[in-house]
DNA sequence: TAGTGGTCTAGACCACATA
DNA sequence: ATGTGGTCTAGACCACTAG
């Protein structure tokens, strides 16, 4: 085949990498960039197949990855599309609260605070802020068929959210995330969670009209944006008397 | 090509299914059977290329979906394995227990009883079996560095695990899903679970020497062998004072 | 009808492990 | 040296969606 003077060649490194990481990579920094906006995605497989000077096969192997990341969607037919937390399948990816009997249904988020605040030392360190830097933090009520279940506290690097307010958040219809997406450019691709059962606060206990020290599950997360940047940390106090969190080991 | 005499031919059918998918599910009902016992995989891709009557790329690709179902596990040089609990990669899969601070270490089992016992009507309805059938009744205590974290409470068929004892159970060393994959041909392909946070009762709070009432995380679990046959109902309530229960989500 | 993703081929070569 | 998995090609055809 002609040569591939953008990409490295097939076994003259040190290191082998090979060509459909080295597209994804690529793909990746667009996607990063905002070169591609949420909705269709410019490229077809023969289009990039042309542009990398390599075979389809191989660009559709990079493009597997990502789908399989959740970075972007594919759909027979129509084509590849970037990925985007309006979608619906997208719904429950990231919300793991259900109820114990019946279907999963939607949330319903009640904003109770959003203020700037300095990131403690705790915050900062798992943002990769410097202590004391400027964050924002929200406060929010999860209901389900207007029954309170979760109380959240996020906290969110304010260079990012700069201009993120109550007003905002209470304007907002659907996901969170998929607002973080459409008005900050951020898009949560992965998070990492730590799940304990402690007693209820007396702040948890009062949002959530139970007695202090009733047990409630705690979410801890951390989320990531493109090259595993944290942009989110969460603390949710979950009452699971007829919800659970539920996860599937495969 | 030449004809595929055992396997569907392309287009023909009302149906549409993709042959890779077809040797898939050949490779499963293989592996169900087991034809091929934990350690080497009796086919490489040459071979079953051949047998099959397909070309190299599409077994690759339906041993790719095998792998990442952790059906099997790749090894670049050496050849496809069938996967084993018994392996370290697999250590934690099912484990997502570990300690705040620190590396995860490995648990040690202590079972506290072994008996047959009737299932009652909701582990019958998950295990898939009539109310009343014969189950087995374990109970075990599972400790970290000599603290004891999680009490487990497991029902499986009896007609599964004929043989179970406390003796064997004792003598045993590693993970327990290793046990009965080796011991009684039953390997644990994925799991579901939900989690709650509620009181400890007093059988746990003694276990655990805590207080009655101490929040714990329980643990519900629902597991699954090939053919999503479910094999296993367990439930474990969990210490999380220095602890938590890890989870990715992406 | 055209364009997209999805599947499949036949063969080549590279990377890695083992004997 | 041999055999394994891993990558890559160039092209073909099928399945699906939309104009």
């Amino acid at each position: 085949m002609s040569a591939n003077p953008d990409l490295l060649g097939k076994s003259r490194t040190a290191v082998f990498t090979p060509l459909y990481k080295q597209i994804k990579q690529l793909l990746v920094s667009s996607l990063e960039q905002g070169e591609w906006k949420p909705g269709e995605l410019e490229f077809a497989r023969n289009e990039l197949a042309g542009r990398y000077h390599v075979s389809q096969g191989t660009v559709r192997k990079a493009i597997d990855e990502l789908a399989g990341e959740n970075l972007v969607v594919r759909r027979q037919g129509r084509g590849t599309f970037v990925a985007t937390h309006q979608e619906p399948r997208a719904q429950f990816r990231f919300l793991r609260i259900v109820p114990d009997q019946g279907e999963p249904v939607a949330a319903h988020s009640r904003f109770l605070s959003c203020s700037r605040a300095r990131a403690d030392a705790e915050v900062a360190q798992r943002l990769g802020l410097r202590s004391g830097a400027a964050v924002i933090h929200v406060r929010r009520l999860l209901s389900f068929d207007e029954v309170p279940v979760v109380l959240d506290d996020l906290w969110l690097p304010a260079a990012i959210f700069k201009g993120l307010t109550a007003e905002r958040l209470a304007a907002h219809h659907g996901p969170l995330y998929g607002l973080f997406e459409s008005e900050f450019g951020t898009r949560m691709i992965r998070a990492e969670e730590r799940l304990k059962a402690l007693g209820a606060d007396a702040d948890t206990a009062a949002a959530l009209k139970i007695d202090r020290g009733t047990p409630v599950l705690l979410v801890d997360r951390v989320s990531y944006t493109y090259g595993d940047r944290a942009v989110e940390v969460r603390r949710g106090w979950c009452l699971t008397d007829r919800f659970h969190y539920r996860n599937a080991l495969s």
